[in-house]
DNA sequence: AAAAAATTCCCCCTTTTGGTGGAAATGTAT
DNA sequence: ATACATTTCCACCAAAAGGGGGAATTTTTT
């Protein structure tokens, strides 16, 4: 287990104290001390927060499948985003448990991916059958640059200065982002960005 | 202990089960029945999460502390804004404690409240000192109905017909909350209002 | 009751944004 | 090679936002 909220990991520990297959081979509070735990000994499945303080989720899950490909990672987290999810589905993870899970779906999590199948914990996959339905249009890499400065204050002359292009450029990504979200002005823009997690 | 959070709740549980000195008295999912429970007994402490299903933890402990002004609450939260912990402590909270606190820390808090001290956790108090040297100048009731409806992508014609004012009232609202934070437009103005959770 | 703050409205003027409708030049994938 | 998407730019024009200043009225606080 990866985990560096001691109140969390105290609660998985005491879950799965209760199971007589399931046995937890140690606990970390970074990456850097899993991967090195790692060289010796790989667990049939580790149960990875993706809030660590050294390295994201994303990258130590990413390391891992790289290393041992035959360990199973079932991403532990707060964060509901649909696009989260899918990516560390993409980055070798087995699993996604949020943390608001019930006690039955950190168990039934493990035994599920060690048998080689993907797991979701009911509200991961109640936010993924939501994101299906309701996905948003995706922005560009030039959309995205441009939407950061929009949303840090500066005017289209100043990003178009900062960007090396002219101000209609700008202008042009700038419009193309509200006809794709399907808002009005900047403000709804920036609002929408920042809840889906955009910038 | 109110925690609607599985994990967490079994974590604290372990937590609490290697005190001696400390005994917990029952556990809640949700604020209507701890305030059920109580009628007939009061706990010397009550662990609060701010994030229940059926009510705000602000609002909850506002209702206990006024049927039973005895009764001291120690607030559990993700949540690490400075306005929410200063809410919390003016609606009669003892105590404040982040998700990512230490073990040591849980205990702490309760021996230390029931002594009829105020305790928090060190990363609580680390946002609180932040929050007293970078403070955000408070909006006004009629500012922040207009920020609202700015961040849903109305224009200062739309919000003035909807306020029921005129238009150059509405842009004054707005051009104050611009000087207020110090923000060039309406895109950072939205940004900052909801990454301080304004909106 | 007096002082302070909030809400309301006004002026003038410049800059920025947003809407419509293009089009050419790169990349990128099939 | 050939579609397709992206990035780049253009014109025109209306609407909205933003900067400067001022001022009256109502609420709230002291």
């Amino acid at each position: 287990m990866v985990e560096d909220h001691p109140l969390v990991k105290e609660g998985i520990m005491a879950i799965l104290a209760d199971e007589a297959d399931i046995n937890c081979a140690g606990h970390f509070y970074n990456g850097t001390d899993l991967l090195y735990r790692l060289k010796s000994f790989q667990p049939d499945v580790i149960l990875m927060d993706l809030d660590l303080p050294d390295m994201t989720g994303l990258d130590l899950c990413r390391k891992v499948k790289n290393l041992y490909p035959a360990v199973c990672v079932v991403a532990l987290s707060i964060n509901n985003q649909a696009g989260i999810i899918k990516k560390m589905m993409e980055n070798g993870a087995s699993g996604y448990v949020l943390k608001d899970a019930a006690q039955h779906e950190i168990t039934e999590a493990i035994r599920t991916v060690v048998k080689g199948k993907q797991y979701f914990s009911r509200s991961a996959s109640l936010y993924l059958r939501k994101a299906d339905t309701s996905q948003l249009p995706p922005l560009t890499r030039r959309e995205k640059q441009v939407l950061e400065k929009i949303a840090d204050g500066l005017t289209n002359p100043q990003i178009a200065e900062l960007l090396f292009v002219d101000v209609s450029t700008v202008n042009s990504h700038r419009k193309n982002m509200l006809a794709k979200f399907g808002v009005q002005n900047t403000a709804a823009l920036i609002k929408l960005a920042i809840k889906e997690n955009l910038i």
